[in-house]
RNA sequence: GGCCCCAUCGUCUAGGCAGGUCUAGGACACCGGGUUUUCAACCCGGCAACAGGGGUUCGAAUCCCCUUGGGGCUACCA
């Protein structure tokens, strides 16, 4: 490894980070890290409709919460910055220039509408579309005239047409493009922004980038970018070229953020008689921005999706890393997956730690065919991972996840919190912790009574019953210990010539409206005595006919 | 429509580049059993794949071609 690897992760700032761009950066990261290289974070804001201001804050909180950190970028400057491309419109404007002096470049002043027509016509021919590129250039002359007119004004880059474009995959070996299927794309918009595919070509040589790993979706933009970079830097050596494969999503098709919009979409409409007005409350919105959603008109960003889909109990699937994040995934976990899709060690190791993928990881080892993003696999490595992960390192994760979500568990102290996830192996999600604990925390005027849970071992025979005796047994003990419930509940089930489970589920019921919690024993003993009693009265008296 | 990529169990994949050791290995899911105070977890066992057709070769999951299927791109988005 001669030449010192430099990577970069550039996305361009419309939203969250979601797992196909994590992933994207988690490779590109890996690789640097792998080869003691470095990795550049660049924000690609040159679309002046799409960006929102905070959305660079958020991608990048989302990629240090991965773990995911950058050599250079925003936050940590370098010697390549500024690395928001919005401040580096000068930049591109000189080698723009450069291009139309040298006639490798030149105006256009079709409008949307008109090349959207000649597009249509070389479809209905069977051809694919390419800009026909005019005989002579239009001068800076005819330019200034057809502003002055308030006509739009674009530049393209004259591809040359000499030989066939030939690129180096490193996944996918020698692909040969055909000059001619390329065509003339533009590299600067009429509002003076670069397009993507000229800025990221300057901004990768200049920042010396020596590996552009990035998905497949980019394969055909590749041709284009580089005999760009042959034109503008002859001197510099082409940057390796490595195209992942694509995630494609359960639902079909490329894993994409809109899904969740979709999932809640369908979850209304699934629902017969659904209050608009208080919906709308909940989303921020107005009822008709609602009603527009609904008609499949518009969609509202994600807080207001989620909002909606939290009010009405409806799970949306996990695409943002933040998602993921609040349904109680690890870092380690997400890293891990991440990775596993569309690379492999080459051996059976599956549950690594980032060190083992670091050291492991290996450009040649990336797989071409297309993965689908499998949740059940997701959750079986989080299990894992939470098994794995040293005490207090999950305490720390699971602190700031309970802060997250706003539980009433963020009362629990460290201590506290620490034996709680011991009474919890076997979870396989931060939730699942959250949710068998936070009875304790709740108040008994505020548990929550799960219909199904009540009617199944309370109604349902004779566990109210049951539930009496266990209370009258509870009230006279002396010591209200682990030990001295269990074996009290013990012996009582054997007086009743019943399993546990029938002394216990209705109990757990009484004490946390459901059947689920932690070990009954020391739910007990955490509720503490009195706590306990209490809620028991409480349930007796309220399902008691 | 055009251009490009891809193709091993339901899913992720190992093996393919250097054909025989592959009656195709692992993981998740699933099914059966065990353990059990709930949910999980855990233990044991099982099911399950080289898309189809042609070549090349003594021999093909592995190399070549075609078909079919999947995916991506086709913007003054990135």
């Amino acid at each position: 490894m001669a030449e010192k690897v430099v990577t970069r992760f550039a996305p361009s700032p419309t939203g969250y980070l979601h797992v196909g761009g994590a992933r994207t950066a988690l490779f590109c990261w890996l690789w640097a890290r792998r080869t003691g290289g470095t990795f550049i974070l660049r924000i690609e804001d040159t679309d002046q409709k799409r960006n929102t201001p905070t959305a660079a804050e958020q991608v990048m909180a989302d990629l240090r919460w991965l773990g995911i950190d950058w050599d250079e970028g925003p936050q940590v400057g370098g010697p390549g910055g500024p690395y928001l491309q919005s401040e580096r419109t000068d930049i591109y404007d000189k080698y723009v220039r450069r291009l139309l002096d040298e006639e490798k470049a030149y105006y256009c002043f079709e409008t949307p509408e008109e090349l959207g027509a000649l597009r249509k016509e070389a479809e209905a021919q069977k051809r694919g579309f390419v800009y026909p590129r005019p005989e002579h250039f239009p001068t800076a002359e005819d330019a200034e005239k057809a502003r002055a007119r308030g006509r739009a004004v674009t530049v393209r880059f004259a591809v040359p047409q000499d030989e066939p474009i030939v690129v180096q995959d490193l996944v996918r070996g020698e692909i040969a493009f055909a000059p001619d299927d390329i065509g003339d794309f533009i590299i600067q918009k009429s509002d003076g922004f670069p397009t993507y595919n000229f800025a990221c070509v300057v901004d990768d040589y200049l920042m010396k980038v020596t590996h552009i790993i990035r998905g497949q979706e980019h394969l055909n933009n590749t041709p284009g970018q580089q005999a760009l970079w042959r034109v503008l830097f002859a001197d510099g050596p082409l940057p390796k070229y490595a195209h992942m494969s694509v995630t494609v999503s359960d639902a079909g098709g490329k894993l994409s953020k809109r899904e969740r919009p979709k999932a809640l979409l369908a979850a209304i409409k699934a629902m017969p008689d659904i209050d608009t007005n208080k919906l709308a409350e909940v989303g921020g919105l107005t009822v008709e921005q609602l009603q527009a959603f609904i008609g499949g008109k518009a969609t509202p960003d994600m807080p207001s999706i989620d909002a909606m889909a939290n009010s009405l109990g409806v799970q949306l699937p996990e695409i943002n890393i933040v998602d993921f994040f609040r349904s109680g995934y690890l870092p380690e976990t997400m890293v891990n997956f991440l990775a596993l899709l569309g690379w492999n060690p080459g051996d059976d190791r599956e549950i690594m730690p980032v060190d083992e993928l670091i050291q492991s990881f290996d450009l040649s080892r990336l797989t071409k065919a297309n993965s689908l993003f499998d949740r059940q696999k997701l959750i079986a490595f989080n299990t894992e991972h939470i098994r794995m992960l040293p005490k207090q390192k999950l305490l720390g994760h699971l602190r700031d996840y309970l802060e997250v979500i706003a539980s009433p568990v963020v009362a629990a102290d460290d201590e506290l919190l620490s034996r709680i996830i011991d009474l919890c192996e076997g979870a396989r999600t931060l939730a699942d912790i959250e949710r068998k604990c936070r009875f304790i925390f709740m108040g008994s005027d505020r548990i929550e009574y799960d219909d199904k849970a009540v009617k199944k071992v309370l109604l349902k025979g004779d566990g109210l019953d049951t539930l009496q005796s266990v209370r009258d047994e509870l009230a006279a003990m002396e010591e209200f210990s682990e030990d001295k419930i269990e074996n009290m509940l013990r012996s009582l089930a054997e007086q009743r010539s019943v399993g546990l489970g029938k002394v216990a589920q209705p109990l757990r019921v009484a004490i946390c409206g459901t059947t689920v919690s932690l070990p009954i024993f020391d739910s007990l003993s955490l509720l503490g005595r009195e706590e306990t009693l209490e809620r028991i009265a409480t349930t007796l008296q309220r399902f008691r006919v």
